[in-house]
DNA sequence: ATGATTTCCTGTAGGC
DNA sequence: TGCCTACAGGAAATCA
């Protein structure tokens, strides 16, 4: 499921290959897929690429008629650049076909994920964008702490909710609170300020590495360009229930909490130290 | 106000 | 082998 990584992933392959290119048809194959109303698609044809942005999990695309195209990938989510010539996949709902014979598409079996058509004046006031906490890749220990003081949740649970803290996912997650050693069930108010130091560290840390790797394909995702991402294969607890932790043998266990499946060792992952 | 639960959707894995 | 059911999960809506 594409979180922060594997959108970052994707925005910078775009920054490479379609930063300049003009659209010249822009194509909606379900209205249910837009969100905010699609009264400016038909204003796209002609307009260029200038820059893209990235928002915890949404993706930015600035075109030169001052419109943004943001995309959310939900958890099976796919944006594909392909010759247009290029047989179209199931379930693509976006396409962007550009004058040099590229086309962008966005495709989501299960429609999770959505697309908007945004004046770039009112993109500050787009619900989901305005409702985003800080990006993960750039919050703060002192964020963190504001974040978690107070509150009695699962730590697992908070950091899903993209209203305090946006782009982390139920990998990543998983993945940071493993190498930061703190048991996904603890309250929130029970973690002490040095753990919270450890917790920054640790999502930096897996994020930079996911992105380093071009993002984790574990079911759908995959990068623009169809190939797989790597960080899949570097993964210490998600999705590998069952099997030994890579730091001290013991056997990963699969709760849920917060109404998700949550990947952790036990014994690595004991209290918040 | 906070937190827990339900809903949307389709491909896939598991059971028989 | 093939059918059927349960489940996965992001985020908005709904409920307590």
């Amino acid at each position: 499921m594409p979180e922060l990584p594997e959108v970052e992933t994707i925005r910078l392959a775009l920054n490479t290959l379609v930063l300049g290119e003009e659209i010249l048809s822009y194509r909606l194959l379900r209205d249910d897929f837009v969100r905010g109303g699609h009264e400016h698609a038909s204003e796209l044809a002609h307009a260029r690429i200038i820059g893209t942005q990235r928002k915890g999990k949404l993706l930015a695309i600035h075109l030169s008629n001052q419109i943004v195209l943001l995309h959310h990938f939900g958890m099976s989510g796919r944006m594909l650049l392909s010759r247009a010539s290029d047989p179209i996949p199931l379930h693509t709902h976006v396409q962007m076909i550009f004058d040099s014979g590229l086309e962008l598409r966005h495709t989501d079996p299960r429609r999770f994920g959505y697309a908007a058509l945004v004046p770039q004046t009112e993109l500050p006031t787009f619900p989901a964008w305005k409702n985003m906490g800080p990006d993960a890749l750039y919050i703060t220990p002192a964020q963190i702490r504001n974040i978690l003081a107070g509150r009695t949740r699962p730590v697992k649970a908070l950091l899903l909710d993209q209203y305090l803290i946006a782009g982390l996912g139920n990998i990543y997650v998983d993945e940071a609170l493993y190498r930061a050693r703190i048991h996904p069930a603890t309250p929130c108010n029970q973690i002490p300020t040095q753990a919270t130091k450890k917790l920054v560290r640790a999502i930096h840390a897996v994020l930079l590495e996911s992105i380093a790797a071009g993002g984790s394909s574990t079911n759908d995702y995959q990068r623009l360009d169809g190939t797989l991402g790597e960080f899949q294969n570097k993964h210490g607890v998600y999705r590998r229930h069952g099997t030994p932790c890579r730091r001290c043998g013991h056997k990963i266990e699969r709760w849920v909490i917060g109404g998700r499946g949550t990947h952790f060792c036990p014994l690595c992952q004991k209290g918040v130290n």
